[in-house]
DNA sequence: AGCGTGCGATAACATCGATACATGGACGAC
DNA sequence: GTCGTCCATGTATCGATGTTATCGCACGCT
């Protein structure tokens, strides 16, 4: 019936979410054992007797907000499995899953992220999977013109990076558009049907006169920054 | 004559090849304070009267490695442009560069890529610049179908992802061809198809863009107006 | 009942980032 | 030449953090 690993009222839960909080609400350097501890109502030596050590309170901080955000991603695959959803609509909302919860959480999100932790964490792991049953489901409707593995990796670091990027810029000067376009970029390089996108010629030649409006001499420095600004809009109105 | 920082002998340099040796060949967690000290000579107060704080001496490696290894990125850039290189060839030989950067110093990578220190450091936004030149010469060339700020975005992702999903993943498993498939990913996604004119000088993109000018609904009626009386005033002082 | 096993609390240890304070020497003023 | 001032260096230390040893106690098994 009851694991070993729990005692009785769920002292490794409280300590869970007191960590899982703290780093949310404080970041990762507040994520100290003893904050950890006074957080929980524990003492710090409860801490190294359930997890060994901080680095297995963090996986397991790890595996418990990933299971929460994941067991969702996990329900939809299968019931869109089960209802026939279009797989692409599928990993698209999965997509947009995993960008919302990377920039509302970033720390957690960083953590998750860590090489040296993704490469031995079983959390990890179980992420990977739900992907990988996305990435299947697509191959098995026979539009993949790349391997799984292929495929795998460019969604994966496609996310990665989008989210990474963002998090690296201001919240104000983000692209909000920059998500969406990673996604077809990596849909377009590893689906065989052709998404065929239209050439728009104008959004072409409008980027390559912004790219040099600035040396139109003719123009006065307040007519280039009033139109590069016009310019800038139109664009992002694309 | 000497700037208070730079005290004799190259202190500053001593301390910070110490901390990058130490950072590149025993990970983050050997770079210590006291390591630094004894690895440099120094004592440890002396860091802090010349970094302020480790945050400080960090920043400074940052920007030492990404120095020695943008220099060479910048004056590729620049004999690039002058040498009149493709454009894309440039842009792919940067991308090739900092795949090769980011597997071969794992730490120092992740260091530069962290969110954090990327939003308020110089050296980042060095490395950045030296990527929108590249992005520029691209725009100018008229084979941008997208914006230079997310193709910048787009590219700094594609990145930034395929390093650290390399990197996530046993050496003995990678995909030896993720980064370059990544490249061709986000290539398609922000060059359009066809080279969009022999728009390679200011008058013809000024010409392309002058004849769909008029369709930016973006734009309100009068800003069309009198953006295009200003297009035909620079096509005029030609 | 006796006893052992395991859990919780207190205290302590080693190390880290950071700093206060004393020391000493170099340079200019007289 | 001598003294005083300033600044860089060196020592010692502080607070905090990760981690562990030790002790006491309650619970279950025989």
């Amino acid at each position: 019936m009851d694991d070993a690993s729990d005692s009785r009222p769920g002292i490794r839960e409280r300590i869970i979410d007191a960590a899982a909080q703290l780093l949310k609400e404080h970041g990762t350097s507040a994520v100290t054992t003893r904050a950890v501890a006074v957080a929980a109502g524990v003492q710090p030596p409860a801490i190294y007797r359930l997890f060994g050590d901080k680095d297995g309170l963090l996986e397991a901080v790890a595996e418990h907000v990933m299971t929460t955000y994941v067991e969702a991603k996990a329900g939809i695959v299968d019931a869109a499995a089960a209802a026939g959803v279009d797989p692409l609509d599928d990993l698209r909302a999965g997509w947009e899953t995993q960008l919302e919860f990377g920039l509302a959480n970033p720390d957690v999100f960083r953590l998750l992220s860590e090489p040296s932790r993704v490469l031995n964490s079983p959390s990890a792991a179980a992420g990977r999977r739900v992907l990988e049953k996305r990435i299947r489901r697509v191959a098995e409707s026979g539009r993949l013109r790349v391997s799984e593995q292929r495929a795998l990796g460019l969604v994966q670091a496609g996310g990665v990076g989008a989210v990474q990027t963002l998090l690296a810029t201001p919240a104000d000067q983000r692209d909000p558009g920059l998500g969406e376009a990673m996604f077809e970029a990596v849909l377009a390089q590893i689906l065989a049907d052709a998404p065929a996108r239209g050439a728009d010629d104008t959004v072409a030649a409008t980027v390559a006169f912004r790219a040099i409006a600035p040396s139109l001499t003719a123009l006065t420095a307040s007519e280039r920054q009033l139109m590069t600004d016009w310019l800038d809009r139109a664009l992002a109105a694309k």
